[in-house]
DNA sequence: TGCCAGGCGGGGT
DNA sequence: ACCCCGCATGGC
């Protein structure tokens, strides 16, 4: 059994921003062992623990192991949620959209949180060929088995396994019903245990080198590569388009499937992963037949109390 | 019970 | 370039 780490304070402040909610930030895609509606935890690095407790009027302090940081760690906690980022266009271009215009406008202070490359390739592997709940499931799964923990102040909170937790431990990943998709994720430790994929010196590389790197690891496709890119990167040039969102927006647009892509990069341009990511959050990820239910209602914002969505996912697995 | 779900790779054409 | 199938698992 190894000794717990300790995190120590290192710097207080509070992020002012006038376009960024903070409550949408840290609500979306979060787990109730990270956010409680009114303050959540930003894990900035997942290696060397660093940690950010943050609550949604933007006061924050940052913990780390030897309890110094420098602005560099502030710079990348605004980073992580997306505070700099100025999504004009974005908003502009959604504005009048049959299908994200409603969303764009009502919920213009959502960011993405971002992770690290590893845990968002992990995000991506449990979301292919699986509905909206199992991933999300098999990722909860994933953090409570193999119960990473480090003390931030006097509260204990969870991390995700690093990429030697899991190439140490594989039988876990079977454990939390990741079924083949278990040989994806020990492929992908792999990789970062052996240094073959440094997140740093990816940044400056274009989104369709990223991508192709990333499909190098067997198991990881167009979907699963273009996803983690926008999660690690904030890079949004790459949708990442699976048979729901093609399906929808066949739809929406009345093209044929195989153009799908084409018209939605026609559309939103350098900013179509952004709103791929969006599409989910506003049909609450429901299963396609109950998406293009919602489409033909014109239900096209978070609507579902009583069921686990991507807006209120944190309410039920804590 | 059997089928399907935010994919993917391998094998065909 | 396509098309098609099997793949573990859990929910309905």
């Amino acid at each position: 059994m190894k000794l717990m780490n300790k995190l120590k304070p290192c710097i207080h402040g509070k992020i002012e921003t006038e376009e960024v909610d903070l409550y949408l930030t840290l609500a979306v895609y979060n787990f109730g062992f990270w956010f409680n509606g009114v303050k959540g935890f930003i894990i900035l690095d997942d290696i060397e623990p660093v940690v950010v407790e943050v609550s949604v009027s933007g006061e924050y302090t940052i913990y780390s192991l030897t309890g110094n940081c420098s602005k560099e760690h502030i710079t990348r906690l605004e980073w992580s949620l997306g505070i700099k980022e100025d999504l004009t266009m974005f908003h502009k271009l959604g504005i009048k959209d049959p299908l994200l215009g409603e969303f764009v406008s009502k919920y213009s202070g959502w960011r993405p949180r971002s992770s690290s490359l590893w845990w968002a390739l992990v995000i991506g592997v449990c979301q292919q060929n699986a509905s909206f709940i199992q991933g999300w499931r098999m990722l909860y799964n994933i953090i409570k088995l193999y119960n990473r923990r480090v003390l931030v102040g006097r509260t204990e909170v969870l991390l995700p396994p690093t990429p030697p937790d899991v190439v140490n431990n594989r039988a876990l990943l079977i454990n939390a019903g990741t079924g083949y998709r278990a040989n994806t994720i020990y492929n992908v430790a792999k990789i970062f245990v052996g240094k073959e994929l440094d997140q740093e010196a990816m940044v400056k590389l274009s989104p369709t080198v990223i991508e192709d790197k990333l499909k190098g690891i067997k198991g990881i496709g167009s979907y699963t590569a273009r996803l983690s890119i926008i999660l690690a990167f904030r890079k949004y040039d790459l949708p990442p388009i699976d048979r729901w969102l093609r399906k929808i927006i066949s739809i929406v647009y009345d093209v044929p499937l195989r153009d799908a892509e084409k018209i939605w990069r026609h559309k939103w341009d350098k900013w179509s992963g952004l709103a791929a990511l969006a599409t989910t959050i506003a049909l609450d990820a429901k299963p396609l037949s109950r998406a293009l239910e919602r489409i033909k209602n014109k239900q096209l914002v978070p609507i579902d109390k009583d069921k686990p969505t991507p807006l209120n996912l944190w309410k039920f697995y804590k």
